[in-house]
DNA sequence: AAAAATTACAACCGCACCAGT
DNA sequence: TACTGGTGCGGTTGTAATTTT
């Protein structure tokens, strides 16, 4: 489902990532953080740029991301919420924890977009209206203190309880009258909620301090002894 | 069973923004 | 003020997997 993976002019590594490859970013990500992506590469010793490792790192291998299994809830939300953004998926992603940009928007081209018309005829909503007004509030109300705010309750908890069989337009009617009076709740009380709990947890600023992973994460990427010698230092040389 | 069509999603690309000089 | 480098965001693409014919 990915790109085959090839190497450019310059000789850089394109496509889908090896195992290997995300060990080697996860490991140094681990160990220095990424202060610098465009030279984390060739110390982390990736034969990719470093938009490349960005990008892996951001969507796929940063701690806490779930994958797949969209629950009802989150379905809404992100209608909800496309509704009064439009196509502003960082703003959206940031209202469902572990969810990524990249993947809120692959689900609603793939899932969600079909269901557009159905959504946007459901009361109480201003389509242009919100979009426009809501366009010009979000510069501040996103960019400034408020940003990264999450107030929905209980997503992630939900999600465990809910039946991991994906959403479709079927559950959709079902779920729409619950998750709907939720998701109101929740963009009413949009401006004053706490910041991700997940990620709050994780750190207390996630990009700049040092990365902090359960013992379990650990384990698990440090199971293996090649781990270790694919640790650079800063120098260039190798940690063995 | 095979071919064609569709779906799903990881990854790439280009542009905009911001900070530093 | 203009320039440069780094980063983030949104749109798009490529292709494996799945479904339909």
């Amino acid at each position: 489902m990915v790109r085959a993976p090839f190497y450019d002019k310059n000789g850089l590594k394109k496509g889908a990532w090896s195992r290997e490859e995300d060990e080697m970013l996860r490991a140094y990500v681990h160990r220095y953080g990424h202060s610098n992506w465009r030279q984390l590469p060739k110390f982390a010793g990736l034969a990719r740029c470093g938009k490349s490792c960005r990008l892996r790192w951001l969507n796929y291998l940063r701690p806490n991301l779930k994958h797949g299994n969209y629950t009802p809830e989150e379905e809404q939300i992100i209608i909800k919420l496309h509704q009064k953004f439009g196509n502003k998926w960082s703003l959206i992603a940031e209202k469902l924890p572990g969810r990524t940009d990249n993947e809120v928007k692959n689900y609603w081209h793939s899932h969600l977009k079909k269901n557009k018309e159905i959504t946007i005829s459901m009361p109480g909503d201003s389509l242009e209206g919100n979009l426009n007004e809501t366009h010009q509030s979000e510069k501040s109300e996103c960019h400034g203190e408020d940003v990264g705010n999450n107030g929905f309750p209980h997503i992630l908890e939900s999600s465990l309880a809910m039946s991991t069989e994906k959403s479709s337009e079927d559950n959709y009617s079902l779920t729409s009258n619950v998750a709907l009076s939720t998701i109101d709740n929740f963009l009413a009380k949009e401006d004053s909620v706490p910041p991700l709990a997940s990620y709050e947890e994780f750190s207390g600023d996630f990009w700049t301090e040092p990365f902090l992973v359960q013992d379990t994460y650990i384990d698990d990427i440090c199971s293996g002894e090649d781990i270790a010698l694919l640790v650079p230092n800063f120098d260039g040389t190798f940690l063995l």
